[in-house]
DNA sequence: GATTTACGCCTTTTT
DNA sequence: GGCGTAAATC
């Protein structure tokens, strides 16, 4: 485990001016570059070059010698952001000077290192070995609270694990939520009773969520004087992509880092703080998406009244998209009232004006974008092009018109890599190896494969466990000690302590590479065998993807097993989008931000489907469904084309459709309203 | 303890 | 209309 604390304070004096990483920036862009001190926002309206102004102004810092580039820490959203900011950061800086240094990670994987490192400190129980557990494993565990408790409404689970996760990330604990709970509704009350438990079983399995992942972090820079202030020393430098998407916890993390011991204090910083230190917050509040995930733009409008002295700096030159697309963009986006004053002007130029077309139904707009796909990209070979839903229930009828018309396509989103059930058991078992209180991956490996430990054995166990405050993992201990199961049961959890015993040996035996290890515990568990039983394809394909992890572990060479289990808990599916070489890709607006397309589908315009129904209620709800709405636009570079349906089949059942609200809000001027479907070739 | 059948669900989801 | 979970059966 690299920790980030071994240089001495941040310098310095620049060496020499240099101008080199400006060339070719605009004098907005230059602006913000040129700012090496101070508090800056910069408002990056779609398409105008934010991550170019990032990446220049980390290699204007080092280069001008403003800072060593150990100074810096720039944190974005997702892995892929990170990834494609240090490449063209290393670029930029080629020959001379190196980016290895800059810290250049998610919020999560940066707090996941600080907490590797000093858990421990926090006293809360958590040790430098904590589990991560998914969305998915955490919906579990809450799942078997609300059983325990006699509660078995289906929706309960998801409703309560994400009203837990809103309460953390707005900085609730069980406690005063609990107080803030008892007069709301049936889940909110739930909410409240299972939180303290759900607390509780994390910390017994020495595990952390997501959100705690931010907020152990937080937690221990406000308790801890030494590590605030090493962290905020160490850090003079901090850039923040995506700040619109920030939540109170991200929030708080961020004034820790910039402010040291002031951020305790709710004052103003004085301005002296900034002397040999910056804080840059670059994003878009048009194109925040993520309210439903505890993300406040309010927090980026903030920005000027929580950080004295900031300059705010509007990036509102697009060049990604044709004047008609950019006037379709602003008009739709003026209708929403909480946002900051910005309008984009597009440099691209004029293009061909925005196509409209009501269709029959699913099936015939699948079949118009086929077409016209076709159609385009006959006209201009190579052209990309993206068909961007709301729902993912949508794509189905395009995957099939795409086949038919012989387009290759790719989606994104569905199963990531990590989340099949294949490679989550195998990560169970190598989490387990790590961890042995990981209540959560002994209770999803002790019978994968079936070695006659069932549900009811580990039921008792778990009881025991419970009772005891203890883990699962003890609990088998104790069990095996004392005779307290029957004998049938006891023999099989005989070997199955000794079969995770004899792979903790192997996991803990200095030398053994990554692959191997991996390889053991495929084999070895019996988990193999049991594909190798299974005739049917589907067990084949498991066992492909169980290579592909044993690959996925030999790419990285030398990786321990804590930064492969990191990574594995950490990379989403987004981040695999690489290497776009299909000409069409499908998927839901929301994995669309921050790709650009020369050809985009913008499809399912319709009343209750954009705006989404369970969305229509409050204004603040259709005002993010607008910014949705405007995401999807901005992602069109050359030609951009709005679909909607007359009759939409919804579950079966069929609906007269009405057409989106947003539509009406484009100006009629801009827009092509004469789109046919013809009759295929 | 494993296999079958029926029931009930159906927004988005950076980590 | 299709999928995943959960009780019911062998």
């Amino acid at each position: 485990m690299t920790e980030y604390l071994d240089s001495s304070p941040c310098p310095q004096t620049p060496a020499s001016f240099s101008d080199e990483f400006i060339t070719g920036l605009n004098p907005a862009q230059r602006e913000a570059v040129l700012q090496p001190s101070g508090p800056l926002l910069v408002l990056a309206g779609a398409g105008s070059g934010k991550t170019r102004l990032i990446t220049h102004r980390i290699a204007h810092l080092i280069a001008g010698g403003y800072a060593r580039p150990t100074d810096i820490l720039a944190v974005t959203f997702t892995n892929k952001a990170a990834g494609e900011m240090r490449e063209r950061v290393e670029q930029l800086l080629a020959g001379r000077d190196s980016a290895t240094g800059v810290v250049l990670s998610t919020f999560h994987s940066f707090c996941v290192r600080v907490l590797r490192a000093h858990i421990t400190e926090l006293g809360r129980g958590w040790t430098g070995s904590f589990s991560i557990t998914d969305q998915d494993d955490s919906t579990r565990v809450i799942k078997s609270i609300l059983k325990e408790m006699g509660e078995d409404d289906k929706q309960a689970p998801k409703a309560v694990q994400s009203l837990i996760s809103g309460a953390k990330n707005r900085g609730e604990n069980p406690e005063t939520y609990y107080l803030s709970q008892r007069k709301s509704g049936r889940y909110e009350q739930l909410a409240a009773q299972v939180f303290p438990r759900y607390e509780r079983a994390l910390l017994v399995s020495n595990a952390l969520d997501f959100d705690d992942l931010l907020l152990r972090t937080v937690e221990l820079f406000r308790s801890s004087e030494k590590w605030r202030s090493r962290y905020h020393h160490r850090f003079c430098h901090v850039l923040v992509d995506e700040y619109q998407d920030t939540n109170k916890i991200q929030y708080e993390l961020i004034r820790l880092l910039a402010a040291g011991d002031l951020a305790l204090a709710d004052e103003p910083f004085p301005s002296d703080i900034w002397d040999r230190r910056s804080l840059c917050c670059v994003g878009d509040d048009f194109q925040a998406i993520y309210s439903f995930r505890a993300a406040d733009f309010r927090i980026m409008l903030g920005f000027a009244r929580d950080f004295t002295g900031a300059r705010t700096i509007k990036l509102e030159a697009n060049y990604r998209s044709t004047e008609q697309i950019v006037g379709a963009a602003n008009a739709l986006i003026a209708h929403n009232k909480t946002r900051l004053e910005k309008t984009l002007v597009s440099v691209a130029g004029p293009g061909s004006q925005i196509n409209h077309a009501l269709l029959e139904d699913g099936e015939e707009e699948a079949r118009f974008a086929a077409a016209k796909i076709s159609e385009h990209i006959r006209r201009e070979p190579g052209l990309k092009a993206a068909i961007l839903y709301r729902t993912n229930f949508l794509s189905r009828a395009f995957e099939e018109a795409l086949r038919r018309a012989g387009l290759k396509y790719q989606i994104v989103g569905g199963l990531g890599f990590y989340e099949r059930a294949e490679i989550k058991d195998i990560v169970a078992y190598l989490k387990l190896l790590r961890n042995e209180d990981d209540s959560l991956a002994l209770a999803r490996i002790i019978n994968t494969p079936a070695r006659g430990i069932g549900d009811a054995t580990l039921e008792k166990l778990e009881v025991t466990a419970r009772e005891c405050g203890i883990s699962t993992w003890e609990a088998v201990c104790l069990a095996l000690q004392e005779r307290t199961l029957p004998k049938r049961a006891l023999t099989a959890l005989e070997s199955f302590k000794a079969l995770i015993e004899r792979l903790r040996r192997e996991a803990n035996h200095e030398g053994v590479p990554l692959p191997d290890l991996i390889r053991t515990v495929i084999t070895e568990t019996g988990y193999e065998a049991s594909l190798i039983k299974d005739k049917s394809e589907e067990a084949f394909n498991r066992r492909q993807n169980l290579g592909e992890l044993v690959s996925a572990a030999a790419a990285e060479q030398g990786e321990r097993l804590d930064d492969f289990l990191d990574h594995a808990a950490l990379v989403s599916d987004q981040d695999e989008l690489e290497g776009e070489t299909s000409p069409v890709t499908l998927m839901t607006i929301h994995a669309s931000k921050g790709l650009e397309f020369p050809l985009v589908f913008v499809v399912g315009l319709e009343e209750n489907l954009l705006p989404h129904s369970r969305s229509l209620g409050a204004e603040e709800e259709i005002e993010e469904e607008r910014r949705l709405c405007y995401v999807a636009l901005t992602r069109a570079q050359k030609y951009l084309y709005l679909t909607e349906v007359k009759e939409r089949r919804l579950y079966g059942g069929c609906n007269l459709s009405e057409t989106s609200r947003f539509i009406k809000e484009i100006p009629k001027d801009l827009v092509d309203a004469n789109q046919r479907l013809r009759p295929a070739a």
